[in-house]
DNA sequence: GCAGGGAACGTAAACGTTTTCAACGGGGCT
DNA sequence: AGCCCCGTTGAAAACGTTTACGTTCCCTGC
């Protein structure tokens, strides 16, 4: 027995028979659309107003073959600072300009992501962010070629803009950060270079070396960026005899700050670390920690406002956003972990 | 000059045509209505499959009046681990299920809220998952009232299933531990009671201190969560002669924990600390603090299921989950910032 | 033999919008 | 006066499904 009123919902037609107008009027009314005189406009608009009229964007967006109702935002994880501040902000956003953001995990997993995009485009979504996993399918590609995309944290060689942190700059600052302190012993813990912010840290990280003038082949480890992966893997490189140790990536920092801490090596003494992240976090270390500090809400606000104006251009025929990619700088935050090395 | 190519996408008219059978017998078939022959419905399929069918979920769920293509998860916040944890989880679930997951931020504003869930309904939502804002609007009630509803870390009062911390508990336990420990001059920081939360941490709090035989007009600080105002709210609470502080919220714990180390306080000897939160992030600390850790996975798991089965309640006409209260017991993680106080 | 019934399928009406197209009326122009 | 155009409106056709309601056909039971 289902418990459906049947008139729960009041519709355009109802307003258009209360007003004894016709169901185009009063679209066009709500619409502000300047085909419709003023006044009657304003009845129109007072009317569905005071029966509570609200559309239903189901319907609209069904009709209307363009609609900016939802957008997919495509990422890999949410539970992590990188994801989760930009999914924020970018809902917030979003949300002011009336669209609903349509959330979902891929988990790295390109089966799983091209899934989703199947059903988001099911869902004729007008466009959406994305951060790709790490190989793209084929058919990944074609879907995303046919509607607006913003690149998010990792790009996928797709032609549409993205929004990035430029980790390449930050990574070549903080070599030589340390390098300026005094170091030729680095160790660079970072994320696979078959995804794309792996690639450009690790450029980062080469290209400061080489500016430093230190030998290029430091200890190295990149890894899949969890927790408990970077734990193990800097456990692995403090068992060497390097005096400093630079992160690039959140999950590997929390796990690297763990094993630095366990390995017994006082810092910065006698060891410097640099993490990746969210610099109030890892205040909480003692010392703490100098940081690679990535203006999340920044990004966010960019590829919200990318995405709105490919909208906008999709609809109105205005050119598209140029495609490539647009950079926020991240800051090194300095703090207690970075320092000469003891001896030598 | 759209780009909208006319045929672009394959239709349940098309499938129908192409096979020489109707619509409506195309739509069972897919849809796995026992009232198509299974040899034709197997054609169908197959056929479908071959054309890279794939529904308009849009049309799906305006035709169909029930549906579950769309769910709300209304959520002040995102960027927090114990909302990302949990919005994280479910996307998972959901997806698995598929069902889309939108994604909406409150701030804690009531009429954003009220706003969100305006426009959550227009798209026809099957459901939602919410943590309400601190006060509740009648007409967000009565909206909440008409569709399957989960409430997420607070209640707002309204007749629905909830799966919450187990906070009461927790600081019940907290308070015991420390006073175990020797400690009567325990501080407390936490979040207002008007929050849900807020008031069944500090009835805990209360709890534990008259188990423990203590006064209960303990200092205490009852503050929006943010950082800075647990930073803030700490530091005044750390000008006491407390012995010991409880956090109650994660947050607060982190600027709590900033707070603690700025007073220069020795932990855990000249003052010990209980934080909230994920105890991963907490580790950092030296020595790494004691913390209530709560189960996000476990939080996100039981509401969607929670959910889900609500949304076959309504459908099947079976009995909805019963409303009220499902506890996650969150567990008292002893670290190192937790000892007995140092003279008396 | 036929009424009755159920299984399988088709026709068409929803769902609630937007939008195309036509119509109407009134000016300004020739 | 006739014409055309523009501003305003309405009727109806989309959009792509699901589903209520028939219709057929075959089978069973009397």
């Amino acid at each position: 027995m289902p418990a459906r009123s049947r008139r729960s919902t009041v519709g355009v037609v109802d307003l258009a028979r209360e007003l004894g107008v016709s169901t185009a009027t009063v679209s066009r009314a709500l619409n502000g659309s300047p085909a419709v005189r003023p006044e009657v406009a304003e009845r129109i608009r007072a009317h569905a107003e005071s029966r509570g009229y609200v559309a239903n964007r189901l319907a609209r967006a069904l009709s209307a073959h363009t609609s900016r109702a939802f957008v997919g935002f495509v990422i890999p994880y949410v539970d992590t600072p990188a994801y989760s501040a930009v999914a924020a902000e970018c809902a917030r956003l979003l949300s002011a300009d009336g669209t609903q953001m349509i959330l979902t995990i891929t988990e790295n997993d390109p089966e799983r992501e091209l899934r989703q995009l199947r059903e988001l485009v099911a869902s004729r979504i007008a466009g959406l962010v994305i951060s790709p996993s790490t190989y793209a399918l084929d058919e990944t590609r074609r879907l995303l070629a046919e509607l607006p995309v913003v690149e998010l944290h990792r790009a996928s060689g797709i032609e549409a803009p993205g929004v990035f942190s430029d980790d390449e700059q930050a990574m070549t600052e903080s070599v030589l950060h340390l390098a300026a302190l005094g170091h030729s012993r680095i160790a660079y813990l970072g994320t696979p270079e078959a995804l794309s912010n792996g690639a450009v840290r690790l450029r980062g990280v080469r290209r400061g070396l080489e500016l430093a003038g230190l030998d290029p082949a430091v200890p190295m480890r990149l890894v899949e960026p969890t927790r408990e992966n970077g734990r193990d893997a800097a456990a692995e490189l403090l068992a060497g005899d390097t005096t400093a140790l630079l992160v690039g990536g959140g999950s590997l920092s929390v796990g690297a700050a763990a094993a630095a801490r366990a390995s017994g090596r006082r810092i910065p003494d006698e060891l410097s670390l640099v993490v990746y992240g969210d610099p109030a976090w890892f205040a909480l270390a003692d010392p703490p920690l100098t940081t690679v500090q990535v203006e999340y809400a920044e990004l966010a606000r960019r590829a919200a406002r990318l995405l709105l104006d490919s909208l906008d251009a999709r609809h109105a025929g205005t050119p598209a956003p140029e495609p490539g990619p647009h950079l926020v700088t991240p800051r090194l935050r300095p703090a207690g972990s970075t320092g000469p090395p003891l001896h030598r």
